[in-house]
DNA sequence: GCGAGGTCTTTTGTATGCAAACGGCCGGAA
DNA sequence: TTCCGGCCGTTTGCATACAAAAGACCTCGC
């Protein structure tokens, strides 16, 4: 799994960061909720200025909003936003998709296999099967990030990355999204596999868009 | 020209952030540079927090490198650098201008075509004739993206949007490559006024590709 | 002369203190 | 009742103080 980002925590701001964007996207703060600088810093163990420091990061990554002198709120993500992000995202890691047809490893498919067997069969709607969804479909998508190596493609994908838990949920709850995405990520594997950019790209394409389309689909 | 995104400088961090931005795109400090906090401090008039803050800031945006207890450096780039820098442009603006196409008002047409008409008939080899030309290239981009309307696009164009200034000069010391540029700009310009996206998008991509190439070619 | 070790300086990273701004609360007037 | 204005608590933003780490330099030994 994540193998390759051990980072040792060099600073403290960096470890703030890294947890507190995964607390957010893991849904431990609601959107819209309050990140007041003294509580994070207890919970962190530190001062408020490294905790400064991550939501400022973090703001960048698009997973806060910072208004000044009012503070810190995780954001909020109205239809409109969503769509924005994912087609955004569609474009990014179809390219993605493009470039790792040509580079990826041997030993990369066979994780990016491992993905989609944890995904498979699996039906019931607990919080720790939908976590293992979840899980695994990033695994999926940052295998492929990686794989097309490149350093400022994965650096503009973090800023459409991660969105907080509550509105991925929605994706594996639902059966038939369950199905399509696992169809659609093995179709990208054998397409990678191949070294078929053009088949690669258009299937991650279709399969973004296919989880906006969902995604506008629910929201009402 | 930048009428829309005046920032009346919130807080400190930020207007030091814009400011060193600017001042690292346009060449102030040479890639390699190191950034002391306390220099920056002082230069900024203010106090070594705001500045750290603003440094991690440019450091999500791809402009500075920060190694945790050895400092700040402008990013420097390699040739494989900006070729990868390149592609994932090439493929941000080639959808924001389809987006363009469909968005655009008239008066962002109009503010379009002075930026063409700026860059035109400008022969010499100043400073100040490449500084007119360089504005008014990132002027034409800043607005075609500007009329995508999609934040998200906006974002992460921020992370290969800014190279250092040296980077930019050699394109506008050649006189083939203005007239190149020029012509793709009117183009641009054309499509997005025809409401073309097909057009639009491919004229941008094409634009941002010769660049590119360019760039190989004179890297040796 | 050259390399290793130790010390000293510089610079970073973090904590904390302090002033200012925001939001809420209360009281009063229409 | 409802709206407005002033006060107070809370929280932010910035400056500064302090500890620790990196790099420079110097000395000593070979």
């Amino acid at each position: 799994m994540g193998s390759a980002d051990i980072t040792i925590a060099g600073t403290s701001a960096e470890r703030v960061y890294e947890d507190l964007r995964a607390a957010i996207i893991g849904g431990e703060y609601a959107p819209g909720e309050r990140l007041r600088a003294e509580a994070l810093a207890t919970r962190f163990g530190t001062s408020r200025t490294p905790v400064r420091e991550a939501l400022m990061l973090l703001e960048g990554d698009g997973l806060v909003e910072i208004e000044p002198r009012r503070g810190a709120v995780v954001r909020t993500f109205d239809p409109a936003d969503l769509v924005d992000l994912y087609e955004v995202r569609a474009v990014l890691e179809a390219r993605a998709a493009a470039l790792a047809a040509t580079r990826v490893t041997a030993e990369q498919l066979v994780e990016l296999d491992a993905a989609c067997d944890r995904a498979e069969g699996l039906t019931g709607h607990s919080a720790r099967t939908v976590d293992t969804l979840i899980a695994a479909n990033e695994d999926f998508h940052r295998i492929v990030i990686a794989a097309a190596g490149s350093p400022r493609l994965s650096g503009a994908l973090r800023t459409v990355a991660g969105i907080p838990r509550p509105f991925k949920t929605v994706f594996w709850n639902d059966a038939a999204e369950r199905a399509r995405s696992l169809t659609a990520h093995r179709e990208i594997v054998a397409s990678l596999r191949a070294g078929s950019a053009d088949r690669a790209e258009s299937a991650m394409r279709l399969h973004v868009m296919n989880a906006r389309d969902f995604l506008i689909e629910v929201m009402d």
